[in-house]
DNA sequence: CTTCTGACA
DNA sequence: TGTCAGGA
């Protein structure tokens, strides 16, 4: 696996970092604080992102963009790196949504927070609620 | 010139 | 989140 040492090597300065994500530095250093990112640091204490950091960055600018505060992006980043749930039961009806498992829920919250984003008004009721219980 | 931390008219 | 200060 000499590739993730390549990954993760920290090799770009925020500015160019800036660039990549088209991300402030303000929220970079942000997202850093709630560590949604660790970026390897100089003597100098300039930050060094590696090529995962910047994809972590990203995918943080595209939660952050369907309406998901820092504790949502948390919680949906930390579970699952994996997707074993399928479209099938993305159409989760109340009866069957009460026999899913609280991890089954997260992968499923994970789907539908990707794929259709978080209302801030509140239209969606099903996503409404369930991120009412995981992530307040 | 670029980045860093802390703070808030 | 933007932005400015003051230092590295």
């Amino acid at each position: 696996m000499s590739d993730d040492i390549r990954r993760n090597m920290a090799l770009f300065p925020i500015g160019i970092v800036m660039k990549l994500t088209e991300l402030t530095a303000r929220q970079i250093r942000y997202y850093e604080q709630h560590e949604l990112i660790f970026p390897a640091r100089t003597e100098g204490k300039q930050r060094l992102f590696s090529f995962n950091d910047v994809d972590r960055l990203l995918e943080i600018k595209a939660l952050i963009e369907k309406g998901l505060n820092i504790a949502g992006i948390k919680q949906v980043m930390s579970l699952e790196q994996s997707e074993p749930v399928k479209t099938e039961i993305t159409a989760t009806s109340e009866q069957k949504r009460k026999e899913l498992t609280d991890k089954e829920l997260h992968q499923l919250l994970k789907q539908q927070v990707v794929n259709t984003g978080v209302s801030r008004t509140g239209d969606n009721a099903l996503i409404r609620a369930e991120l009412s219980r995981f992530f307040h």
